[in-house]
DNA sequence: TTCTTATATTGAACACCGCTCATTTATGTG
DNA sequence: CACATAAATGAGCGGTGTTCAATATAAGAA
């Protein structure tokens, strides 16, 4: 059937994720390009698309793997987490995001279209970690407000995001600031705190 | 000398500029090119880049650009507010950034190599923002606390910075999400009772 | 006026990019 | 063997950033 290799269609795919993931890792999104990775992995440009379809749907799949891992990695935290929980979530979140530079931006940098809807799956891979965090929240809050802990959490790992950003973008660098997860733990400390 | 028209450098300069600015707020980030600015204001490619010497010079400047503007609006806001400041300082950013949105993601979208230092001035015009932002928490500070109101603007900044992030690339939309910055708000008047 | 000089401006050329699709290659089947 | 089916190719298209020898023009000198 015209394979060169043993490959399945479904080993095939895989193999180039896998490529085009550590490409990203290596590269960054903005030197991420399908011609390298087809190069890496000894294929012909054309089947990365015969694949994929279209770059924009092998930087979701790579961004899609990316996610996975760090709700794993914030999940494993957790498990292991000892009575401050909330210190953790903030850690696990800063230590993938510093360990992985370069895969955790990607998620954010890619756009896609503005007429493109969500692909299947976008919304339950981003709702997990949301949901990690709302639980923990809700655990927290006094039982008559536990109907604000969606939004509180929602709230709570975007002000989480804010620090991290800045941290690995090189704003906090440049203004001083050398302790981007203290700070943003502090504050988490004191919104919870106000509820 | 050469010239085709009666512009100075300066006045090409900011012919290339204002262009580059439009064509910014128009496609946003990814889709902006030099080659756009050129047939646009009728020169040719070459030109550009006499002018501004590489695209991610262009950029720079044309963010550079965004921010003056930015800062502008956040400080006649400042000017114009009444008792209530923090709430001017998150309206105002709110404000530009969804008002702008393409040129606001630019501005953060936009990496500069990692070898190449930042440019002149890139410090002086962060720190602009961060200071208004400084000096209104250092008047609601309590005397002995002040000399944390630098970093606690910088972790201000960050956290209202996260909020305005989700709510622009669709996060928040996606997780439910629809009072962005009456959530950014909340936080920070929690944050800052607690100081 | 003409000539010279300095500079503004050009755009073809190069190496890359995403993407398409007619063509080739290899396999399993009858 | 021949046929059908599916995998894989890669030249070609239109785009990008970037360079730089060549050109065009204005200002000053003779």
């Amino acid at each position: 059937m015209g394979r060169r290799s043993d490959h399945s269609r479904a080993e095939l795919e895989e193999l180039i994720l896998a490529e085009a993931h550590a490409l990203m890792a290596e590269v960054g999104f903005a030197r991420f390009s399908a011609r390298e990775v087809a190069k890496r992995i000894g294929y012909s440009i054309g089947t990365i698309y015969n694949v994929f379809g279209s770059l924009d749907r092998l930087v979701l799949a790579v961004n899609s793997r990316t996610f996975i891992a760090w709700a794993g990695l914030v999940r494993a935290r957790l498990d292991a987490a000892g009575a401050d929980r909330v210190a953790a979530l903030v850690e696990a979140y800063f230590d993938f995001a510093e360990a992985n530079p370069n895969l955790w931006m990607a998620i954010y940098d890619h756009r896609l279209p503005p007429d493109a809807p969500f692909p299947e799956g976008y919304f339950r891979q981003r709702a997990e970690l949301t949901g990690l965090v709302e639980a923990e929240i809700a655990a927290i809050l006094l039982p008559a407000k536990i109907g604000t802990a969606a939004a509180l959490a929602r709230s709570l790992v975007a002000m989480v995001h804010g620090h991290c950003v800045f941290a690995l973008n090189g704003t906090f660098a440049l203004l001083g600031e050398t302790d981007a997860r203290g700070a943003a733990l502090a504050r988490a400390r004191e919104v919870l705190a106000a509820q």
